[in-house]
Parts: C-alpha cells; sequence; structure tokens
DNA sequence: CGGGGTTGTCAAATCGATTTGACACCCAGC
DNA sequence: GCTGGGTGTCAAATCGATTTGACAACCCCG
C-alpha cells in the first residue's frame, strides 16, 4: 500500500552528489560535468526515479493539463458520438504538446460547473475547453480568475470569448436548398430551441433556404425539441401524421435524423420514395444506417483540434486576441433523399 | 495570464491570524476560537480563497485522482457506445467519493501505456482503471510501483489482479442456445480473435451451446475479426456466400451484429424472416434500429460501479483480497430472431 | 607566485499548505 | 501568591523539486 517514493534526495545519495545536483544533472540546465551526469542518469535509472508531479507543480506554478468541460447540453460527453470525433482532434493536439487532459463524468446539472472554476484556482489546470452550452456567468468567472477558456461548438453572442463553431447557418441552409432543389416543397424541420446559439442559428439557415426558395415558412412544419433520438421520433410522428404531411425533413443532427427514419418506418413509408431526410454531424454510423444517411459534414476533429491550439496559445501567451472561428461544412448526398414522387 | 493566486498567506493577514492558525481553522481539526475562525472564514470568502491543489497533494500525499486507462482493443474511450455506459457507472461512484477522473486521448499503441506508469509514480494518480485489453506487463509493473490496479472487461489468467468482467461465456451461451432452440441448425459466429480473454471465451460459450444442441462445430461458419462493423459486414458476406450458409448468426458485440445486418441486407435477405441474428452488449442504439436487435444484455452500468468501488477499496486498504468479479447477464428478445423457416 | 577567470558543487531560499510542539495567558484552587 | 490545568496562537519543520548565489578548486598568464 504504502511503498515509499524514490525521491531525488534517493538519487543524490546513490550518486554521491547533493539534491541541487542531481536536480542540475537530470534538467540538464547548468553546468554540471559529464562524469557527474552520467552517474546521475544511472542511479535515477535504477531507483526509477520519477519527478513528484505535485512538487514540479508547486514550484513551477504550471500544471501541464486542461480540463475539457462537457456542457450542460449533452447527457455525457462519452454518450455522444458527434463529441467522440471532435475530441479525437483535441487529444491528437494536447498529447503532441505533452499535455493532460481532465474529463469529468457528464455533468447532471450547472451547478456542477463551479467545480471547474475551483480546478481552475487551485491551478490545478491551466486552461479550459468547454464542449458546448455552458453557463455564460461561469465562463466569465472562470477568465476573470485568470484561466484561459476556449469554447467548442458554441459561443457568447458579443463577448470576446474565443470559440471554434461550425457554420450551422450555412450547413442548415445547404441541407434545406438541396431538398428544394430536389422538388420538395413541404418540407419538415426537427430543431433545436431557440434560446441557445446552435437552435437559432440552424432554424435561421432552414428559413432562410425556404425562402429562397420562394416557399412560405409553414410553423406547422416546425418542431424544437430536445436533441434525443427518442423525441425526434415522437416529433416526426405527429409531422407525419399531419393531414398535409412534409415529403422531406431536415434534422439538425444525425442521431435527430435516424429517429424521424425510425418513425418513417413505423409508418411504412419507404425512404427515400416517400420521404426525404437529411441530418446533419456526418457521425460514424450515418455511412452504415440502411439506406446511409445524406448529411451535411461538420469538420469535427479539425474543430477539435482548432480549439486545442488556441487554447495552448492562450496558456503559453502567444496570441491574446480572442477571435471566433467559423469552420466551413459540406453536404454529403447518400441514399435517404431522392426527388419528390 | 499571470494574475496572481490567493494564498492562504493572504487570507491569514486579512484574518490578522498566523499562516497556520488560518489552516487550522479552515479545516476544523484543532482548537481554534469561535471568533477566530469567523475571522478566517470570511476573509477567505471575501479573497475567493481556494487551496493550491499541487500544495496539499505534496504534504498530504494523495491526490484524490484516479486515471482510467483505454485499452488498446479500442479506438478511443469516446467512440465506443459500449463503454460509454461502463463509465457512467465508474464517474459516478468516484464522483460521490469526491475523487477525479483522468482520462487521456485514445491509446494508438501499447507503447504510450507507460505514460500511466509515470504518472502513478509521480503519485499523481492514486489508482488506475484499465477498460479493455492492456499489456500484461504494463499492469505487474505498476502494481509493483505500489499503485492499485483494477481491470474493467478483462482479467489476466492465473494472476491475481482485481477485475469486473462479463460472463462472457455465458452471454455467447445463451444466445447461441437460444438460436439452436429455435430450430437454428446452421448457426454463423462472428466473433474476435482468440488470443485474447473476451474472444476466447465467447468462441467457448459458441461451441459449447452447439455442442449440447448436438451441433458439430463447423470452422466454415466462424469468422475471427477485429470489433469493427466494417469488418463485420465484410464477414457476414462472406458467410452468407456460401453455398450452405447460416439462416442465424451470432455476433459477440452489438456494432458488429449491425454491421451483419447490414451484409444481410446488401443481399436482399430479410431480418429475421431470412436471417436470424443475435449481438452483446445492448448498446442504447440496439433498441431503436429496424427491427430492434435481439441481443445480451450486459450489466454495463454496474460493470463499472463495481470496478470504480473495489479500486476505492484498495486505495483506502479496506479490502486487500484481490478478487475477480464475474457479472452475469441476461437475453433480451426483440426483433432480429425468429425461426427457422 | 599572486590575480583574474573558469568550472563544478552545494547551501539556502522558495513554492503553499499542514502538523507538531512550544509558549503565553487565564482561571481556579490550596 | 504560587501551582496546575486548560485554552488559544504561533514558530518551526515538513513534503519534493528548482533556482540563485556563494564558495572552493583549478588553470592560465603575467
Amino acid at each position: 500500500m504504502r511503498s515509499k517514493t524514490t525521491s531525488l534526495r534517493d538519487v543524490a545519495r546513490l550518486a554521491g552528489v547533493s539534491v541541487p545536483t542531481a536536480s542540475q544533472a537530470l534538467n540538464g540546465r547548468a553546468r554540471v560535468s559529464d562524469e557527474t551526469r552520467r552517474r546521475v542518469m544511472e542511479a535515477a535509472r535504477r531507483l526509477r526515479y520519477t519527478p513528484h508531479a505535485a512538487a514540479r507543480r508547486l514550484i513551477l506554478g504550471r500544471s501541464d493539463s486542461v480540463a475539457i468541460v462537457p456542457g450542460t447540453n449533452m447527457t455525457g460527453i462519452f454518450s455522444d458520438l458527434f463529441y467522440r470525433a471532435v475530441l479525437t482532434g483535441v487529444g491528437g493536439v494536447f498529447e503532441e504538446a505533452g499535455y493532460r487532459m481532465l474529463i469529468t463524468p457528464p455533468l447532471r446539472s450547472a451547478s456542477q460547473l463551479p467545480q471547474f472554476v475551483e480546478m481552475a484556482s487551485a491551478r490545478e489546470i491551466d486552461g479550459v475547453l468547454v464542449a458546448g452550452v455552458v453557463d455564460t456567468r461561469w465562463v466569465e468567472d472562470t477568465i476573470a480568475a485568470g484561466t484561459p477558456v476556449v469554447l467548442l461548438d458554441n459561443h457568447l453572442s458579443g463577448r470576446p470569448v474565443p470559440a471554434v463553431v461550425n457554420d450551422n447557418a450555412g450547413g442548415a441552409y445547404s441541407a434545406t436548398r438541396y431538398l428544394a432543389e430536389l422538388g420538395h416543397t413541404r418540407i419538415g424541420f426537427v430543431g433545436a430551441a431557440v434560446d441557445y446559439p446552435f437552435g437559432r442559428e440552424t432554424h435561421d439557415g432552414y428559413r432562410r433556404a425556404l425562402a429562397e426558395a420562394g416557399l412560405g415558412p409553414d410553423p406547422g412544419l416546425e418542431r424544437l425539441i430536445p436533441i434525443d433520438a427518442e423525441r425526434a421520433r415522437e416529433a416526426a410522428g405527429v409531422l407525419l401524421s399531419l393531414a398535409d404531411p412534409p415529403t422531406a425533413i431536415f434534422a439538425v443532427t444525425d442521431l435527430l435524423a435516424l429517429g424521424v427514419i425510425t418513425a418513417a418506418r413505423e409508418r411504412g413509408l419507404a425512404i427515400p420514395a416517400d420521404l426525404s431526410v437529411v441530418g446533419m454531424d456526418d457521425i460514424d454510423l450515418a455511412s452504415v444506417t440502411n439506406p446511409p444517411l445524406t448529411t451535411v459534414r461538420i469538420a469535427k476533429e479539425e474543430m477539435g483540434r482548432r480549439a486545442a491550439r488556441m487554447l495552448l496559445d492562450l496558456i503559453r501567451g502567444t496570441d491574446v486576441n480572442p477571435t471566433i472561428v467559423v469552420l466551413p461544412n459540406e453536404l454529403v448526398v447518400r441514399g435517404t433523399t431522392g426527388g419528390r414522387r
């Protein structure tokens, strides 16, 4: 249980030098004779010496680790196929830079967020990456406490908090426009609450494409719901039960699109013959469904990489202008869309 | 960038006491007058004081955090729907116990594992939870270094390393036996390499059920592949192209089962009319596919909880007998299985 | 042979918190 | 008034590593 750690003192003793000299030898900063360095290195190797992390952090004043905060909009950062890809990008960058990532289990409420303020003020982490929706006040507190924050897949309107986001409005626009070009005139919308950026932007893009196609908006064709496949199934059920149901539906995430497809199948509708469906994300699963899903591909890994690099720049003080980076996306046409019959 | 931290010294100064007294007051251990305690508390509040984590760890000798190591069998702990559920269980326990979880990005090779040995020997973490396949030698090194290790969904044969696993053999047995009871005589197997416990055990369970049903094993009906939906699609393609193809297939994970279903669809086979399919895991997606997947439900969250509690016990020295806990599972019959026609 | 310049090593201070033990103070009792 | 038992506070030591500056030991050169 309590096997005692080998400390620098042990190494120094074995090498027959003082502690500071051993430190110098290992870190190679100052003048140490080759012979001494060799002896210290050898001693460290023999004793399997590893510097005590807490002690280093204390004296060096940095922790070389960052926190990844799952926003309140997700049930958990592990359950989300979209963030999995984003985190792959994030992880690659921090790994290469020698940083550790601290991830907590899924936050169940916004009240758990202050935990990260504490970690930041305890100097346990050098920076914070927030994925998804988060309380504005919290972000401001953290920044005020001197800890760099970068937002991922979300941004605070009008505030200069650095962020990396997908062009949600553009993606929703391309998807809807494509459906209109296929000849659909009744295009349903399964989206998210418009009181946060993602929900608002996708709704805007959808409406703009309709307008440009000369189609008036029909609130009866729009359902705003939480991001959940089951809720999407219900929502699509409502739309498909209308007297004059949509012949195409744009769902703002792939998960929702899968729910829509399930609802269509339950009603015996063929896809894409009876109903065209477009999602957004291009999660891995999208290409293996039957038929494979037409969707808007978000540059997920790139999103993670950009955000991670921004945070590193902020931590190192290289860059100080907070910017919001908007990444372009791309419509990927697969099997769930077809002309209006 | 460098906003200076408020330390205990600042709090003490503001309260008009010495540093040790302030510490006593905040931690409430020894005798401190009520008046002094009140003043210190007030000062701490005003200054938004948070103890420096590294300093505490240094003096207290523990970090109150554990590492979660994704094994080498997965592309990433984020991409895996199965481990998402397991981690939900793990997270709940550690959260409640006041421990932090450190998770690294997906390991790409076994060579990255020593990173955790370092963290352990740097006393950065109090314990390690390894999810999935991992190098035996590494586990032994870590334990030898005095850091408790618990294995999740894997175990080391013949070695007394504490672990929590699913009854893989039992699950494979129930699934195969159920297919046999439905009247199928040619039952395919899409499994994993038999050179690690999961692969071996599922294969054993499958063979045992066949034997009990009086069906001889047919190596031509068995495909051993990496856990990947695409590879499962290919493997099922091979099986379904046989002169005398299987009328039922047991795939050792739900993800593989989805790949099998895709392959069947590509060949115009109806499920379950032309082909019965059973998976194992019961990932969230399993119940929303079309038709919903018959599968063996693994006690995923319970698995995580048990492993987390075992690790806590080891860290606290409460329990010292390494045990391997085998969790029972349950066949969930849904829509992908039917009688042989 | 002594002064200036290297060169290698170590003593001491530091980071921020906690724990131990010494000290001053007060009150009661003989 | 002196002793003894509490009580509250603080000085000092500690955890393990790093950094600064002092101090030898040595060399070269005039």
